[in-house]
RNA sequence: GCCUGGGUGGUGAAAUGGUAGACACGCUAGCCUUAGGAGCUAGUGCUAAUUCUUAGCAUGAAGGUUCAAGUCCUUUCCCAGGCACCA
């Protein structure tokens, strides 16, 4: 009588005997090559773990297991992204406090990991809410701040009114909050900045040098945004000042009609003629409160502030214009209108009756293959021409632009890293001494509701402080760091958590770093993945790192939607979690299923009949005990060869979804031939463990194996073994296949016309006696022309 | 509008320019079973017919290159994701 599989009793004595004998520890010291395999910082919600979650896990912990059998010492660590708005929400809402709240997820989260089997090292676990990890988050606040690199100004900030808080730009894409799908107001208050922008060349340099997905290479150098054109000043008539403005088409300066600046912009007053003041009060007064959303409008809206520019290429005077289609935040707030060759400017012309002059003969196609056609180099093409107008016109000079804004850091709220500042009456602003480190966040709090305030201001105890300089009294900064900051250094921790004088030791992240393969979502592809790339810049130049790119191939997972094609959330009532999927199939089954289902980097929506398939693959995997024989049939070498091969390939390539497919393949096959031997049962245990670990360690120990499959080697392919002798060939007659034949392999042209003539069927269907041509490709195909 | 990806059976999907649809779900028939939402066996792109065979048609559409195109080139339509007044 055949036993089943029993996947509950078989998992849960593999899972105690892997924690048990520490199977999945990391040498840090160990002299064998390295493998880092990381995953983006999971943040423990309150809505627990669903199988999307699941996916990239489990892929990452393929390649790990993969390269661990491959004789690489392997770093896969797991941690906590703790700190953040919906636990503060979730607090608040439920009367709890946030830190209960995240060690509930934390351990709820935990769990189901350990359950799907991850081979991670749980030593190397990090809790970014955890003071000891906050102090070094702190630290590089007071390395970036030591540098200039991070400063506190007013400015206008993206301002969530339901969060009561302060975003980031890449939180508030769109013009909505990341978080809650609020409309983002602008408002402007005092806030801290990292400097990226002093970065974004770098940032935008290495760019080529990732082995990253292009559409996310592509996105960063977007988001980065750098434009290169020239910066010109224009005398405004009767004013002592000039107006700066950037283009990136100085050629065009000779159809400039007139100038447009940003309602924001300070100049407006003075140059603001007294009979046009009430007009522009009004407009600006109507497009203010407006978000960024309103004004993303083709309708161009204007006021004429009364003054006139001088054109200084040929002393046209020129309207000066204020329009909210200009952007303070870009270039200098000022741009000069070309109609004739801006669509924005032209629409505004339009609205506006302003001149429209030709300067080129606009390629459509290509800008650059347009002449000019008025002007002293009439004829010549933009681009040749472009750097001698720069030289000829007073006060201009090249400039180059971004995109890119400064990061801001700092929130209104409660459940984050307290920023390292103190102010003094004396000394003003002054930073933590980074042997006071760290600045503790204080359990005085009850409220934490938001209010506009940051919540740290309402403990004393946290509040009251001695000014680091003159020893008097002095007030902590009391807002805290978003969460970006948090994690845009985790990946160093991992390598040395319990360290408590540095980020790690230097030379460990010298070696561990940078990470080998990092899985996560592409919402990332601009927030986290930018954040990080610039603090490893930040610290390779401060001496801590000896390289300056954190993740060296990256890979995007796709989502998982629900069954009813919908986004999983508990508003619609279609999430699947992991629990129920790893209680209802066990690890193996789900492992399996989440990685044959479509291609790894591709979204798809979930669908629980068809796991049925995996799990009669893990069944059938089960029995193969029992057809185990002494005598190897000599397809069941070429099949284990192939399938040794293949999911070698596919795992290096990531196709996950196809590795999945050979080992059913192979099973096929061997069952097809009714019998294996151990030995290829024990290569085919081990090809497949990376996938079903807890299965393959189970039959390997029925095998007789004192020692976990995990510790063993990938299996080698046999050179010398029995190789195909024969195969199908299709034959075409005129490009169409008319058959096939059963040949040698590598059989010359000859012997493969002899056999399509002796073959009844094909030689019916081809005039042998008047062939024209033949195409014949060695062990692929032949092809008749008649 | 711009930047990425994609359009292949009833479904998820495979295919270094060389037998399109591997592998799986589903479905159909049969076996086994008290039962099946378990298991096993066979079949399954579409359309015809003279149906154990054969022909034609099939990878969003239209052209092109090639002995040969899902794959390369041109035009075009549609879908998903991202960005979006960046001068």
């Amino acid at each position: 009588m055949q036993e089943g599989y029993n996947f509950k009793e078989i998992e849960k004595k593999w899972r105690e005997f892997w924690k048990k004998t520490e199977l999945y520890k990391t040498d840090i010291y160990t002299k064998k090559n390295k493998a880092y395999i990381l995953d983006m910082l999971p943040y423990p919600s309150g809505a627990g773990l669903h199988v999307g979650h699941l996916k990239g896990y489990v892929g990452s912990d393929v390649t790990a297991r993969y390269k661990r059998l491959k004789g690489f010492e392997i770093l896969h660590p797991m941690g906590w992204d703790a700190f953040g708005l919906p636990t503060e929400n979730f607090a608040i809402k439920t009367g709890k406090d946030p830190y209960t709240v995240t060690e509930e997820n934390i351990s709820e989260f935990k769990k189901e990991l350990i359950n799907v089997g991850l081979s991670i090292d749980w030593d190397k676990e990090i809790n970014t809410s955890h003071k000891d990890y906050y102090k070094f988050t702190q630290l590089l606040f007071l390395k970036l701040y030591k540098k200039g690199l991070a400063e506190k100004k007013k400015s206008p900030v993206n301002w969530c009114p339901s969060c009561k808080t302060v975003l980031s730009n890449e939180q508030s894409i769109g013009g909505v909050c990341e978080r809650c799908d609020n409309q983002i107001e602008i408002k402007i208050i005092d806030q801290w900045y990292f400097k990226i922008t002093e970065y974004a060349e770098r940032l935008l340099n290495d760019i080529p040098s990732l082995k990253w997905p292009v559409s996310t290479k592509k996105m960063q150098e977007k988001w980065i945004g750098k434009s290169k054109g020239a910066e010109i000043s224009f005398k405004i008539e009767n004013k002592d000042f000039n107006l700066n403005i950037f283009t990136t088409k100085p050629e065009t300066i000779y159809g400039v009609t007139f100038i447009v600046i940003a309602p924001e912009n300070t100049l407006i007053d003075k140059i603001t003629t007294k009979e046009y003041q009430t007009d522009v009060k009004n407009y600006i007064k109507n497009i203010s409160p407006q978000s960024e959303i309103e004004r993303k409008k083709d309708v161009k809206t204007g006021v004429f502030t009364g003054s006139f520019a001088i054109n200084p290429i040929n002393n046209n005077k020129i309207p000066i214009w204020i329009a909210d289609y200009v952007l303070m935040e870009y270039g200098t707030g000022a741009v000069m209108g070309v109609p004739a060759h801006d669509k924005r400017d032209l629409l505004f012309a339009t609205k506006h009756d302003l001149k429209v002059e030709f300067v080129l003969d606009e390629n459509i196609k290509d800008y650059k293959q347009s002449k000019m056609i008025i002007g002293e180099y009439k004829g010549k093409y933009v681009e040749e021409v472009r750097d001698n107008i720069i030289k000829d016109i007073k006060g201009a000079k090249h400039k180059t632009e971004y995109k890119l804004r400064d990061w801001s850091i700092s929130r209104e709220r409660f459940w984050g890293a307290p920023i390292p500042i103190i102010y003094c009456d004396q000394c003003g602003e002054v930073p933590v001494k980074e042997s006071d480190l760290p600045v503790i966040l204080p359990d005085d709090i009850t409220n934490y509701k938001p209010t506009g305030v940051a919540p740290l201001t309402k403990s004393d105890q946290f509040m009251n402080t001695k000014c680091p300089n003159c020893n008097g009294d002095a007030k902590r900064e009391a807002k805290t760091m978003d969460t970006f900051v948090d994690s845009s250094w985790y990946y160093l921790r991992y390598i040395d958590p319990y360290n408590k004088k540095e980020f790690g030791n230097k030379d460990s992240l010298n070696k561990w770093m940078p990470v080998d393969l990092y899985i996560g979502g592409s919402e990332h592809a601009v927030g986290h993945l930018l954040y990080s790339r610039f603090i490893t810049k930040f610290l390779y130049d401060e001496g801590y790192l000896n390289f300056s790119e954190p993740f060296e191939q990256l890979k995007h997972v796709g989502l998982i939607y629900g069954e009813d094609k919908r986004k999983m959330s508990k508003r619609w009532g279609n999430v699947i979690t992991a629990k129920f999927v790893l209680d209802e199939y066990g690890a193996d089954v789900t492992r399996l299923y989440e990685m044959f289902m479509e291609p790894f980097e591709q979204y798809a929506f979930w669908n629980t009949n068809a796991i049925i398939g995996v799990k009669r693959f893990i069944n059938r995997v089960w029995k193969l005990q029992y057809i185990i024989s002494k005598k190897e049939h000599p397809e069941e070498t070429i099949a284990t060869n192939k399938l040794i091969q293949k999911v070698d390939e596919y795992i290096k390539k990531g196709k996950y979804n196809l590795s999945v497919s050979e080992y059913m393949k192979y099973m096929n096959k061997i069952e097809e031939l009714g019998s294996i031997t151990k030995e290829n049962f024990e290569k085919f245990l081990i090809t497949l463990s990376p996938y079903a670990p807890f299965i393959s360690e189970e039959l390997f120990s029925i095998l007789g194996h004192n020692e976990s499959i995990h510790l063993s080697s990938w299996p080698q392919v046999q050179n010398n073994s029995i190789k195909e002798t024969h195969i199908t060939l299709p034959v075409q007659i005129n490009g169409k296949l008319r058959g096939t034949i059963y040949i040698e392999i590598d059989s010359s042209e000859k012997t493969v016309l002899e056999k399509i003539n002796k073959d009844d069927k094909l030689s019916q269907k081809i005039d042998l006696e008047n062939i024209k041509k033949v195409i014949y490709v060695k062990n692929k195909i032949i092809n008749i022309l008649n």
